[in-house]
Order: C-alpha cells, then sequence, then structure tokens
DNA sequence: GATGAATATATTGTGTACAATATGACTTCT
DNA sequence: AGAAGTCATATTGTACACAATATATTCATC
C-alpha cells in the first residue's frame, strides 16, 4: 500500500473545490465555512485555507465578517438582477465569436459535456448536472478565445448557482439541455446570429425562471434585516 | 505631539494604495513587489501584504511565480485586445444605462472629476490625470448602479492602465478629455443613444492609440519566451 | 422571573519562526 | 579560461502561537 500522505491541496484547489461544491448545491446560500473546519477537511492549515476564502470572497461567493468567519453568500433580488445583465451584456456576443472559431474538437468536447450532464440528470445527480450546464456556459468563453471575458462568465456563472439556490422556481433543467444543443449546433456551423440569438434568448429563459419578486418572507432574519 | 502611530492600514487598504499606484504609472509592469519590501512601507507584517498581492493577482495587475516573488504583469499583445474588447462589451451599454439614471449630484460629480483631470494634467502630473481619467469609467457603471457591472470595470481600467504603459503610442491623453465632456453631456441630457455611441467611439480612439503590432523586440527576454 | 453585567469560550486577525526553493557566488576540474 | 557542480544567501510558503473580538454562558440584582 501507498503510505505516503498525498500532497496537501493548494490554495487554488481547494478554491476549486469549493467552488465546485457552490455549483453542485452541495454548500448552500449562508452556510459558514469555518476555516479549521475547511482546513481539517482539506489536510492544511489554517494559512493556506485562509488564501482560498479570500479568492472565493472575491469572486462575491463569499461574504467575510470580522471577527465572525466566512459565510457563504445570498445575493439579494437586486444582485440576481445584475448577474443576469452582465451575463447579457457578455454572453451573447462571446458566443458569436465563438461560432466563427469554433473546431470539430470543440464540438466533441461540448457534445460530451452535454452527455454528461443529461446522464447525470437521467441519474437524480442534479448537482452535477447543474454544474455542468453552468460550465457549458465557461466552454463557449473558452472557445472563442477570450480568456478576460471567460475569467468574468466563470465568476458570473458561479454567482449565477446562488442564485438559483435563492430563486429558482421549479425543479425542472430539463429545457436546459435542449438549449444547450440548439448552441452546439449553430457554433458546429459557423451560424453566428444564430448562435448569439440563442444564448441571447437561452439566458432570457433563466432569468424568466426566476422568482425574483420580493417576498415579505425574505425579511424572516431579523438580524440580517438590521446588521445589513 | 502625537506619539500614537496610525493604525495600521488593512489588506484591502494596502491593495487600493498599490492599484492606484499602477494607474499612476509609479509601478510599471515588470516590477516586483517584495512582500518585506512593501510591508516594511506600509508598516505591516507579511501576512497583510500577502493578502493585498494576491488581492492584485486575482484581479491580473500581479503575475507570482512561486518561490520568486510577485511581479507587476506584463500584459501581452492579446491580453490587451481582451481587455478592450471587453470593455467594448461592457461599457457603452453601461453608459446607456447611466444616461436613465444620471442626477444632477452625478452631475455635479463627474464635473468636478473632470475638472481634477485637466488641473492635473496641466499640473504636469500625468500620473494622476492617467488615473482619474480612469476612474470616469468607472463612475459612470456606479452611475448605473451596477455594482458587478462596476467591479468587472474596475478591473479592465486597471489593467488598461498596464496596457497604456506598455503599448501606448503619443503622451497627448488630451483628446480624452474632450470626449468625456461629451459624455458628461450626453449623461446630462439623458441622451441614452448619445451616450452609447460616445463610448463607443471613445473605446475605439483609446485602442487606436495603442501601438499592437508585434515588435521582435518583444522577443528580448529570452527567459520569459520559454517559460510562459 | 427578567434584565443586565461580568465572565468564559470559540473563532478570526496578525506577527513570527522555520522549512522549502530559487538564485547567485564560489570553487574546482579539465 | 570555461564549464559544471557545490554552497551560501535571500525570498517565498506554511504552520503555529498569541492577540483581538464576537458570541454564549453564568450570575447577581431588582
Amino acid at each position: 500500500m501507498d503510505g505516503s500522505q498525498p500532497a496537501p491541496p493548494s490554495a487554488d484547489e481547494i478554491a476549486v473545490k469549493l467552488t465546485e461544491a457552490v455549483h453542485e448545491h452541495r454548500v448552500l446560500p449562508g452556510m459558514k465555512l469555518s476555516e479549521d473546519e475547511v482546513g481539517e477537511v482539506f489536510g492544511v492549515g489554517r494559512t493556506v485555507v485562509r488564501q482560498a476564502l479570500r479568492s472565493l470572497a472575491h469572486d462575491g461567493l463569499l461574504r467575510t465578517e470580522r471577527n465572525r468567519g466566512a459565510f457563504v453568500a445570498k445575493p439579494s433580488i437586486k444582485d440576481a438582477r445584475e448577474v443576469f445583465e452582465a451575463r447579457a451584456l457578455l454572453e451573447p456576443r462571446t458566443a458569436r465569436a465563438a461560432a466563427e472559431r469554433t473546431t470539430p474538437a470543440d464540438i466533441a468536447l461540448l457534445q460530451r459535456h452535454i452527455e454528461e450532464e443529461r446522464a447525470a440528470l437521467a441519474a437524480g445527480r442534479t448537482g452535477q448536472a447543474l454544474r455542468l450546464s453552468g460550465y457549458f456556459h465557461v466552454e463557449i468563453a473558452r472557445i472563442a478565445d477570450q480568456a478576460t471575458i471567460e475569467a468574468f462568465i466563470r465568476q458570473l456563472v458561479s454567482r449565477s448557482s446562488l442564485v438559483i439556490a435563492l430563486y429558482w422556481r421549479r425543479r425542472n433543467a430539463i429545457c436546459e439541455s435542449h438549449a444547450h444543443h440548439a448552441l452546439l449546433n449553430a457554433l458546429r456551423d459557423h451560424d453566428s446570429d444564430a448562435a448569439e440569438d440563442l444564448m441571447k434568448g437561452h439566458l432570457l429563459d433563466l432569468l424568466s425562471q426566476l422568482d425574483l419578486s420580493e417576498h415579505p418572507e425574505e425579511r424572516l432574519s431579523l438580524r440580517e434585516a438590521l446588521t445589513s
């Protein structure tokens, strides 16, 4: 057997793991991420954990309160709208750019991606399906060869996961698969106009599935009503 | 006299100071930021400096090499193009949104902003003028009441400073003042179309002032040619 | 019994010591 | 003299100890 303990993960690796957990709705908005706890899970000291947490906080996934700790962000309704407005500005044009550069290798990769997503959904692993569904959008930015925009979209997709956790109406993420398939076809055919339109429509669809009307229940937490 | 030493700055405050220094071209691409050195300047330990540096690195302003240190990023020509493509996607539409929400107070603030910029330029403080010129764009996102997009634009403006430091042709940043003034008028008149068009044109102007043709001199650093 | 203060506990914030690693200097050998 | 190997030095990477602060508990008092 291999007695050597596996190399402790780096701060970036931990950040990726935590982000994945957010995407899969395994950690939910409001949950506290204790430094000691996270450190014990990953087998590193608090120093490294702190770096990872700070990285997540910088992406807007965590909110840190001084001498209190790091909590998974709970995007407000305004935040939710902002996220999708930003996506509406970035993603359609990026999809257009991607359509002009898509290679057969990209298509194959996206196809595998969609297949995994479908399989995860069929197996009831909705968390993984959700994460893959988000990464699909990141992949398109990568195909467009726009690293800067890709980083932004990655951030927006992450926050979208939080938004979905808070404001999603129904549990049927099935429609997504169709939208992604249509996008795939547009990319394959280098149909820029279609890609841009499909992406725009897809984002509007997603937004329309959210319930962004302020309910009084939002205010059930008196603490946050007064401290925020 | 006040013998009490001033409270040591927080990591965020140091990050802001460093970012300002980048904006003002006081720290230039490639410069090394030693942890001990920065810590001594600000009167804090390496722990806090590290957080600040990591924050800058997350914004793409620094590049950290393992066991070597943090160096101010030197955006490639591709990076430069990406930055302005992202800005072209975000800022015109944001200017449009801002035009629909601009208040007299915003106008007054922008006017002061432009005046400061002009004064700095007249006094030969080109660094400050450059920084103010960048923050003007951030202000517009703030007026649009889009915190998410504002954060992105802030990041892009910062990187633009690096790009300008590397690829700017002439030293005449005078034209900017006119462009910003025209934008101010459009915002005051709530002329959304004009605001969007002016911003689009302004960004194209900026881009056209850059020299983004690959020169062989770019490759004078063998080290970077092989390690990157 | 309720309220308020005082204390106890737990968690984060920061400095520092030590380990890991890269770079530069020096020595040695051909 | 040049090249390669070895060692010295400096800087970053990490863990840990202690300080600061917020929360929970206890206890006295009305």
